[in-house]
DNA sequence: CATGAATGAGCTTTCATTCAT
DNA sequence: AATGAATGAAAGCTCATTCAT
């Protein structure tokens, strides 16, 4: 009685077991069976708590990418400076990989394919989550810390696509990369924050 | 030579037909069938050029990655400034994407997925392609013209991560995007240039 | 008696709903589950009351044979004419098929099915019913009514199938049948009672 | 090469092992790797000939029922007499039941869940099948050989289920049944017939 | 070299039935 | 007696791959 979730762990295992199975063999080369085992529970079962296999990927995504905008926005609460929560979701989001590698694996790997398979679906979630990132960076416009010839809507995009492509190194490289995460944190922010606020730079860059 | 073009022919058929074929529906999604059908060869004849369905992904991806980086280095030649060198390599690869959307969506979609799948194959043309960011950043740092504390391990990775998800904005927008491709380039250079080159940024960001 | 009814209204209430799923599915394509839920049951509730789905569709047909065996009998009660009596079974029988659509596409449809399915079960009820037809028609011939040449054997299964096969047509067609029942059964027991009865005939068939 | 019927030929074994199959267990209860067993192909092959398990049963139908359509319309080339033209029909079905009784039993036992299962298919050629025995009954009324209060559309309802439940019976009696064929093709077109035309025997039945 | 009919292993999904509560 | 979540066997169907022609 303690735990309510006598049913729901179901659900919770699993999401879980999909999360380890996907990660180790990918969407497509992962059998229903082979989740249904890791989660011990019986093939069948899965398809009382999910549609069909698509649905268990798209919920993992809406679930964990609920989760994550969840952290993120806990973790930038108190933050103003837009150029400081800019570190903080840098930093938050090595954090998640650090933390949850397979399911980060997942996400980066299987979102791409999936940006297709679900264009109808989760990507809803995925846009508020790049929504984050926009605003971030309008508000560092809006208050003149952030160039004016910034594109906020461009500049989600290149800084998810260097957080993801750095996640996924980092992921694969496992403990054999040469770069720890507080390295690549402080390279990653510091480079693409002077990207954003240089002022100084432009002659140089241009002439 | 006159047989040599037309066996060639049909090797060539087949890697296009495949590419329009992924990237309608992704590899996992695709039939050898569809492949043939659209390559007008019996399914068969696929099994005459490549060892299987994998294989035909894996060479399409040593194929075209050869020509990517053959392409690249054509666009360098005669280019000294490091600096320029990069504007040259993000302006290079748009162009491609603006040339053969359905190949640079197979790269940058199934790459993902396959830099698992293909951990063993064509990683290595990958790498080249990789590398030649690195060296072009190496070189930046050699003459002076990018900072110090800036790792060409980690930021090939960045840029490349950056321009993957631009392409695939514009990949997958279509026509419907809000941006062009000349001011992609023009921002995605200037920024990422800027923070690997500002050396008056420092205080501003650190302090 | 008075928890008797309770556990017989469950008892009846999955009867019924079979009827009603079986109409509107056919057997195999019926799931327990949804009789269970058109008879506000639990599903597990019906292996209380029935071995097993097989059984649910044996005993439906000994019931309602039996009901149909005792609507007959008591409509035959009083009538002495043997003829009289084949002209009561079909009105009877047309009768059902107007108050129990469902009840009588079930019986029609599935017992072909089941006549090898059941083979073991249910037949006994069925051979009764059909001896009731052999016994109006042996009566007719002992009191000289009926042609010699006539065998009941046969002719109990001539007047079933063309009963059957009738009733197949009104329950299929429902409201936009071009016969009404009334036609139907003047057309159907005039016409097999010539069959069965006139003398005169012979040479005219023979000759 | 004489049997230009290479490929066919499996269409063919796969349509015949079905009958055989199909006769066995009833429609729902036969494997699609049963009749590929015995139809001596792979079960992969039976979905290069038709589309799903469904499909064989419509295909099978469309198939017999053409077959059977030609048979009796040879059969009643030549033959003028309407009345004839019914004890022809009735003789050539109780034939068919005796040449092929796995697919007389298909037919008889499968057609009825199928009259519902098969709406939208193959009951076209079932109509057209059930025209010949009206027209024949038509002729026989316009000629003044069958009676004017006569249904032609009845008629030839009744007709079909009587011979339909006549030949379930020989089918599944087997050998152990009571009667045989040619017994029951006199007495089933005597009294059939004697039902459609006698005149004089109005008053006996009305009165 | 080329074909494409044939193969059959393998996977997702369904659903009758059970059993702890 | 009643429940309904859980089970797991079973089967339809797909599709990469082969091989006789």
């Amino acid at each position: 009685m303690a735990t309510g979730s006598k049913n729901s762990d179901k659900h919770k295992r699993i999401l879980d077991a999909a999360i380890s199975v996907f990660a180790r063999n990918g969407f497509y080369n992962s059998k229903v069976a082979e989740i249904a085992k890791e989660a011990k529970v019986a093939d069948g079962t899965i398809y009382l708590y999910f549609k069909n296999k698509d649905d268990i990927l798209i919920k993992l995504f809406e679930d964990k990418m609920n989760e994550m905008i969840g952290a993120l926005t806990t973790a930038l609460e108190g933050v103003t400076d837009p150029i400081e929560k800019i570190r903080v979701y840098i930093r938050s989001h090595f954090a998640m990989v650090a933390a949850n590698p397979d399911l980060m694996e997942v996400i980066t790997v299987e979102l791409r394919q999936s940006t297709k398979f679900m264009k109808e679906y989760a990507n809803e979630q995925f846009n508020r989550y790049l929504k984050i990132l926009s605003d971030m960076i309008r508000e560092g416009k809006d208050k003149g810390l952030i160039r004016d010839d910034i594109s906020p809507g461009i500049q989600k995009r290149a800084l998810f696509g260097m957080m993801d492509e750095l996640s996924l190194y980092l992921v694969l490289a496992g403990d054999k990369g040469k770069y720890d995460i507080e390295q690549m944190y402080k390279e990653a922010s510091d480079s693409f924050i002077r990207g954003l606020t240089c002022y100084e730079c432009n002659e140089e860059i241009k002439g």
